[in-house]
RNA sequence: GAGCCGGUAGCUCAGCCGGUAGAGCAGCGGACUUUUAAUCCGCUGGUCGUGGGUUCGAUCCCCACCCGGCUCACCA
């Protein structure tokens, strides 16, 4: 920030001030607060007729310095400009839903006590308006010269923008209807020493907003709705799951090998063991092994780290769901998965759809009635989440799009030179799903589950008894976005062992899944029950549930570079 | 990592063909006891992202760098 500016009044520490409050006002004065406001504002002007950039009189001209000053004269008025504990208040969206009628001496309305931020601000003369503002809502308060005592006029006359205050009062409608709160009683609770941003259109530069979320909470509404969302998304998914008789857990984020999923993982070090470890990229690896505990449904929901590009739908740090059933397979987690998003978007109240239809299924994996349309907005689009959702295979909606079989090896090849992908040196299957990524999913408008991947893209994933070209894969796509992952879970050790040594050709390093797990597999040699698992990304799910265009906007503090010097 | 776009007052933005900057809101002083984007009068506020270069002169042109956005790559 500012106020680095050098001044020429020696022997005063004005110049160099921090907003903590070193500015002295003159040096023939005393401390600056215990002036009365006019006098001391004057006297700063007359001693300072000629300001210059690289000579800057200590007066308040800095809008932080305004501020600090003022914090200094509520300290003269003998208030506390950090308050203290303030008990009994009223959420203002309660408060607005009590009934008020125009202020009456004679039949005085209800008495409320709020507390919030002072986010508008209007004087009148013996009369002033403010807005105050809470996390559920803003109400406007009125403060007349009358009503209060003459400390409390003085201090309302100090406010800033962005201060907090604690009011009671009387609760009324002016003369214009607006539901107001007519102060008896003003309380100061915190100060805000930075101006807050002001400008009826809203904050405009992402920037901005993502390096003062707490601002952008404030006064985008969109950002504090989002919050509220998405903790509604996950505490359903937690009910919904706990109803179903899942366990949840937590596991270790510090892993000796980085497995479950091809990621660069973030690296870092265990000082005492004097052993590099790594943030886990997945959480599969651990959950499969209480699967061979004995815990027959688990899950666990948990931050994942993956050291790689950022975009609109990456961050390197995300929230994933991930959940084992034993004796299942990964049909049953495509009805798992069907009812949990279900659940949220009943949970939220976001369905648009028309009620009544017929009901068009239940199984034990749905804890909800399949009763009625549910459409949801995104976007420009509009998705339907009524269940079912479409099941297609991977194989067919290669054969319908790229218009060859999978399996044709030349026709792959030549298929892919179209693409201008060189195939040279590429494994068949990693052809393969370039050429679907590259074709087929830009026309997945969704909701569609893609079931039956290559096998060897899926080393987790047990194969298909009938066709051991494929595994028994799917993955959720809506708009081109991946939202589950899911599969028949590999439960044979010597099948798992070989798909860990085996690097694919044509995949760097890093992207391989192949990092020897001997412990896990270990583990699988004691006997893990055939099961089906599923992975969710609960970012992408709370993207499309509050039509949110980018990751940034569903986490509270994305990953951003440090601003540096400035 | 690449391409494109952007960074000007606390906030949102304008600034033409190069002549060292403007508006609205916020802030400060004044008026106002029912305002609603309050109004009225007066005023303050800028290292034009950073560093070089070209030029008599650079917010503007050139180069490099920093930060961000979008797209792509990456993300089984």
């Amino acid at each position: 920030m500012g106020r680095t500016r050098v001044t020429d009044c020696s022997g005063k520490n004005g110049g160099v001030s921090s907003a903590s409050g070193s500015r002295s006002s003159m040096s023939a004065a005393p401390a600056a607060g215990v002036l009365p406001p006019k006098a001391r504002r004057k006297t700063n002007r007359s001693h300072h007729p000629h300001r210059t950039y690289t000579t800057v009189a200590d007066e308040p001209q800095d809008l932080a310095e305004v501020r600090a000053d003022k914090l200094r004269q509520i300290e003269a008025l003998g208030l506390d400009p950090w308050g203290h504990r303030f008990d009994g208040t009223t959420p203002i969206s309660r408060i607005r839903q009590l009934t008020a009628n125009p202020f009456d001496d004679a039949n005085p309305g209800p008495k409320v006590r709020a507390a919030g931020r002072v986010v508008r601000y209007r004087t009148g003369g013996k009369l002033l308006f403010l807005e105050l503002w809470d996390q559920t809502g803003r109400v406007q308060l009125m403060i007349r010269v009358n009503k209060v005592t003459e400390t409390e006029w003085k201090l309302a006359q100090l406010l800033d923008l962005g201060d907090l205050v604690g009011v009671d009062g009387e609760l009324g409608k002016t003369r214009t209807g607006e539901l107001t709160i007519q102060v008896e009683k003003l309380t100061f609770l915190a100060k805000s020493l930075e101006p807050h941003p002001k400008d009826v259109f809203g904050m405009g530069d992402m920037e901005y907003r993502l390096r003062h979320r707490y601002l952008d909470m404030i006064y985008t509404p969109d950002t504090l709705r989002r919050a509220h969302q998405r903790v509604q998304v996950i505490r359903t998914i937690r009910t919904h799951l706990d109803k179903l008789g899942y366990m949840e857990v937590e596991t270790p984020t510090l892993h000796n090998i980085a497995g479950g999923a091809a990621a660069r993982p973030f690296e870092t070090h265990h000082n005492a063991l004097d052993i590099g470890l790594y943030l886990r990229i997945a959480l599969e690896l651990p959950l499969k092994r209480l699967l061979v505990g004995g815990l027959e449904k688990v899950y666990e929901l948990g931050r994942v780290f993956r050291n790689e590009g950022i975009s609109p739908r990456h961050n390197p740090e995300f929230t994933m769901l991930e959940l084992y059933q034993a004796y299942g397979n990964y049909e049953t987690m495509m009805d798992l998965t069907e009812g949990l998003i279900v659940a949220c978007v009943d949970a939220l109240d976001i369905a648009t759809g028309e009620g009544g239809a017929e009901p068009v299924g239940h199984n034990e994996s749905k804890a909800v009635l399949i009763d009625r349309k549910r459409e949801i907005p995104f976007g420009d689009k509009t998705v339907d989440l009524t269940p079912p959702f479409q099941r297609a295979s991977y194989g067919e909606l290669f054969r319908q799009h790229v218009g060859c079989d999978m399996f044709d090896e030349n026709a792959v090849r030549s298929a892919a030179r179209v693409e201008d992908i060189n195939p040279e040196g590429k494994a068949h299957d990693v052809l393969v799903q370039e050429l679907f990524e590259d074709i087929v999913e830009e026309k997945l408008v969704g909701p569609v589950f893609v079931y039956d991947y290559p096998a060897s893209l899926c080393p987790l994933t047990k194969r298909k008894r009938t066709d051991p070209r494929v595994a028994e894969r799917f993955e959720l796509y809506v708009h081109g976005m991946e939202l589950a992952n899911a599969y028949t879970e590999l439960n044979d050790p010597a099948t798992q062992a070989e798909t860990f040594s085996k690097q694919l050709a044509g995949l760097p390093a890093d992207e391989s899944m192949a990092k020897m797990d001997h412990d896990f597999v270990r583990a699988l040699r004691h006997g893990m029950p055939p099961a089906g698992g599923l992975g969710i990304g609960i970012d992408r799910l709370v993207m499309l549930l509050t039509n949110t265009q980018t990751i940034r906007d569903v986490i509270l503090f994305p990953l951003l570079r440090p601003e540096g010097a400035k």
